[in-house]
DNA sequence: AAAATATGTTAACCTATATTAACATCATTT
DNA sequence: AAATGATGTTAATATAGGTTAACATATTTT
C-alpha cells in the first residue's frame, strides 16, 4: 500500500520499530492530485510537506512579468514544498502544480511539532534530508554560475535520465534557466557534435 | 568570552540547561587564522562546520578554467563549512577562506554524532539553522534566473549592508556571478538613475 | 475527424554580460 | 619614498542566450 514507500524511504535513513511506524502513520495524511492541480499557490501559506507515492509535480516560481522559473522536480520518493512557507508559516514564493496525476502523503505543520515529541528520531530524519537538499541547490548555484547552458543540459540528462522522458522540454528548459526557443537550438547543436 | 556568542546563538533556537552548555563546550574547540588562509581546500574532506566569532570568510569553487565562484561569505555569528564534504566525507567541493583574520569556533565529523548523543535537542537546532540556509540557496537560484545582475545587486546591498563595506568589490561580483568589470559599469549606471 | 490546445522548431534580430587590455588608485612592504 | 601588489575603472569588441514571430507537429477535447 501507497504508505509502504514511505515507511521503506524512512527506515532508509533511520530505522523506525514497528510501534513508531503505526505511530507516524496516525499524523499522516495521504492524497491524489489530478494532473494540472495545484499543491501549493504561491502567496498562500504552506500548510504541508508532501512525499511523493506516484506521479510527477514541478515546484516554479511566476516572476513580475509573469515568467515561470522551475526550481524543482519531484518524482516518486521525492520531497516537494515551499519549506521557506511552511518553516516559518509566511506565504509562499512558489507554486507547486502536479504535471501527472500525483498520490502523496503529507506532513502537516499542525501536528508536525507533536509527531517529533511522539518519534524524536524523526527530527534526524528530517535533519539529513534537508542536508542532501541543501548541498544539491548549492551545488545548483555553482554550476549556474561556472557552466554554459549546454553543459548544465547534460548533466541533467546524465543525472536524471527518467526525468526527461517525464517532462515537456519546455519546462525542461526552465528548470535549467534558458529559453525553450534557445534550448532547442542547443540539443540541435549537440546532435551536430 | 567566545564560545559565548555560540551559546547565545543556540539558546536562541533550542534552551540549553547550564549542564549542556558545559557538556556542549567539551565537544567544541576554538581556533584563529589569519587573512587570506584557507580553513578548507576544494578536494579536501571536511572535517570541521565552523560558527564565525570573529571575521570574514569567503566560501568559493574554483571552476576548470581556475575561475572563482564565491556562493557564500560568513561573518560573526554565521556558519561556514562544505556541508557536502562534511555529512558525506567526501572530497570538497569549495575553499573556504578568511578575508579577515578570523576566529572560530570548530564542529569536528570524528564526535559530532556523539554530540547528538550527549545533546539530543542540538539535532533540532541544526536541522532549524540548515532548513533557513536552504530557503535562502533556493531564493537565490530564482533570482539569478529572473533579476537582472542590477536587480540581484541593489537586494545583495539592502540585505547585507555591513557586508558591502568589509568585501572588495570583485568579491562582491563573483557572488552576484558576474565580472569585476561589469559589476563597475553596473555601479555607474545606478549612479546616473 | 475536426477543432482546439499543448508542445516543439526555426530564423532574424537584439541585449545583457563577458573578454581583453590598458590604466588608475590605494595599501603594504622594503 | 620607491616598489610591489591588491583593488577599481574604462572602453572596444565579442558572445551566449533572449525576443519575436511564424510555423510544425502532437495530443486532447468536442
Amino acid at each position: 500500500m501507497a504508505f509502504q514507500s514511505l515507511l521503506d524511504y524512512i527506515n532508509a535513513v533511520v530505522p523506525l520499530t514497528k510501534k513508531e511506524e503505526t505511530t507516524l502513520l496516525t499524523y499522516v495524511t495521504k492524497r491524489k492530485y489530478l494532473k494540472g492541480q495545484f499543491i501549493l499557490q504561491q502567496g498562500d501559506i504552506a500548510q504541508q510537506e508532501c512525499f511523493i507515492v506516484s506521479g510527477c509535480t514541478k515546484m516554479f516560481h511566476s516572476d513580475h512579468s509573469g515568467q515561470e522559473h522551475i526550481i524543482l522536480f519531484a518524482i516518486e520518493n521525492w520531497w516537494t514544498s515551499d519549506i521557506g512557507s511552511f518553516i516559518s508559516q509566511t506565504p509562499a514564493d512558489f507554486n507547486v502544480q502536479c504535471i501527472e496525476d500525483t498520490e502523496l502523503i503529507q506532513f502537516s505543520y499542525h501536528n508536525i511539532e507533536a509527531l517529533f515529541e511522539a518519534i524524536p528520531k524523526l527530527e534526524r530524519f528530517f535533519r539529513k534530508i534537508i542536508e542532501k537538499a541543501f548541498v544539491a541547490t548549492q551545488k545548483r548555484i555553482v554550476r549556474n554560475f561556472s557552466l554554459s547552458a549546454k553543459e548544465r543540459y547534460v548533466i541533467f540528462r546524465d543525472t536524471y535520465p527518467e526525468l526527461e522522458q517525464r517532462i515537456p522540454q519546455y519546462m525542461i528548459a526552465s528548470y535549467l534557466g534558458i529559453t525553450k526557443e534557445f534550448f532547442s537550438k542547443m540539443k540541435r547543436q549537440l546532435l551536430k557534435e
